[in-house]
DNA sequence: CATGAATGAGACTTCATTCAT
DNA sequence: AATGAATGAAGTCTCATTCAT
């Protein structure tokens, strides 16, 4: 009994934040209702409410889901051993990042720029933004490191101001895609290299 | 008549954009209330409705005002004959946008934050955004240009391509600074140089 | 405009009042819905909100009202000089009672007992009943002390236990009423006549 | 079978209703819900309604016990033969009543006040109330038709009225020891000598 | 014109009760 | 018989906007 009921909790729990996140995507956290989610959710308000205590609740989960996407892909890249120069992980990053937001039921990327706005005033978002993104920043200065050790880059300058800049593109990426619709990681990787040269 | 009260109007309207300004970066667009914004101006509800149609617009005004701040600064920098490196335009405007930030008054650039979320389901928004990044970005375009010029940067590179990057460097430096807060014109520049270099 | 506004401000205060007071006499404070007092106000919800910020606070004033309406009397009891004694005291009391009970409109004295309960876990209202009641019955003890001057019952005996017994008949006398029905202020003196010769 | 599990049915009563008592003690009956009641009983929710078709029953039965408790004592005073003044009559029910409210579990005549409250809206508690205190005031007047037999109180006053009074003093009493916290069975009682007398 | 009291749709949340397992 | 997740009606309260004065 114990183990169908977590999986059937996990699984309701999913169905939940999934139409919350479909929602969100499209309306943002603030018009999106609660009616809605249940209504998207195919549950019950007293359903929901047995999985999230309020909307800010629910909100969070959703935020953090979003903040935290983006860092997945770095377990498997900083893994490997072949040369990793700033370059090549920022054009790894960008492209996950458009395979994320290209995913069927909604580009998540949308929510990500809800959750920046939603930190500057939700003490628990904030909480998570900046944990999940420290972790994502320290991941580019490990890269930095590498490239400081190759020799690549100057090994005078702290490689967290490396990791400032190199984190910078991403949201900088990720805001002209939404916004102006413009910019590829190929477009982007090709003005990167000029830059860098 | 119409003299003063143009004048009048204008005062009138600005001293709801100012309270509605504050308001909004303390509390962002929507835990705002129209209620919020009649007592900081000191208005009535009538008053305020006679200037604005609807509280979409009042947020329009505002995000159009934090989209534009960074603006600005181009219009002296690029106006000078004296040589303007990609480097020295970003710095240039990292400083300006945290001088703008530091005003008094409050950090309007975390209204920025609110109007990126807002554009992703307010067609009047996203149009604001859409056209004072574009502009943005074209000035940035114009410094690639004279950097292809004078043979700093690749001149086989669509400079657009490189104003892609560049740009991004600003919301990506931007929201480290709100977020993680532990960025400054100072250690971004320096990590641009290490990696430009 | 002022004066105005506080008379009408004062005339919409009492029109909420009595509406939530006929539904608390008819149904108790908790069957009564905010949506019951605002149909029976014949004012909106905006407007009742913007005289009570909460349904406590609506239940509060009543409470306050139906506890406050036993005192009134004594100020007229025992500003004259005549000859008080105990059980002239109560009687009047008992007439005043019933006299406030049936007065159109619905007897106010089952929103007495109403607050009583609600005394038992509502900081609020158990406050507002204390302070009632304590002057309630200093009042009595006042007339006690005028028995003890006049010889008739014992100077020995701390004014405020004989207070304690007075007062208590007012409750339990209204008990009775409410809940069986067959005392009137004549029995019930006749019965305390028997008992105190 | 059958009498395990009538024993076992008893014991469940018993512990629901003890459940559901503790929490109207704290939190009256409208705060107390059937989670409440569930959580405090350590039953599940088809248990409880297993035992109590809705939460109006298992008020019913509260209150039911409430307004009884203080009944229980007059079974053992009328029983003897020793003469029995109304005074010590009263005396010997406050001091009854203060036993049972510093039982271990909760005062249980605080829910008596709900119960008063209750009795007001709903017919089942109001009949439950009408039964009991009939049955205590007609044990009251007893009392008195004894005084009249031994000449201490006036034979020519009906009984009823007499018992009206004797009754009065127990709510009375009740009362004020729940609001005001100040009066005891010796405070009352030296009072009331001081008024009989 | 200005005021600000009033409106009322609609948001969030709770909780008595049921019923598939 | 027992469980407790699910239901959904109904409750409290907010807030953008209007309009009589």
């Amino acid at each position: 009994m114990p183990k169908v009921t977590v999986e059937h909790r996990t699984a309701r729990h999913d169905q939940i934040v999934s139409a919350a996140r479909r929602c969100a995507i499209e309306q943002g956290f603030h018009k999106t209702t609660m009616a809605d989610v249940i209504r998207e959710s195919g549950l019950s308000a007293g359903a929901v409410y047995g999985y999230f205590k309020s909307k800010d609740e629910l909100v969070s989960a959703i935020a953090d889901q979003a903040l935290s996407s983006v860092d997945e892909l770095f377990e498997g890249i900083l893994a490997s051993d072949q040369p990793l120069t700033p370059l090549a992980a920022l054009r790894a990053t960008l492209e996950h990042v458009v395979e994320i937001a290209e995913q069927p039921g909604g580009d998540v990327t949308r929510v990500a720029l809800q959750a920046w706005a939603e930190a500057m005033h939700n003490d628990a978002i904030a909480g998570i933004a900046r944990e999940k993104y420290s972790l994502l920043r320290h991941k580019f200065a490990e890269v930095a490191r590498r490239a400081q050790a190759d020799g690549t880059v100057d090994a005078d300058v702290d490689p967290e101001y490396i990791a400032q800049v190199m984190f910078a593109l991403i949201p900088g990426f990720l805001l002209q895609r939404l916004l102006l619709g413009d910019v590829t990681p190929k477009t982007f990787a090709t003005g990167l290299t000029a830059l860098l040269k």
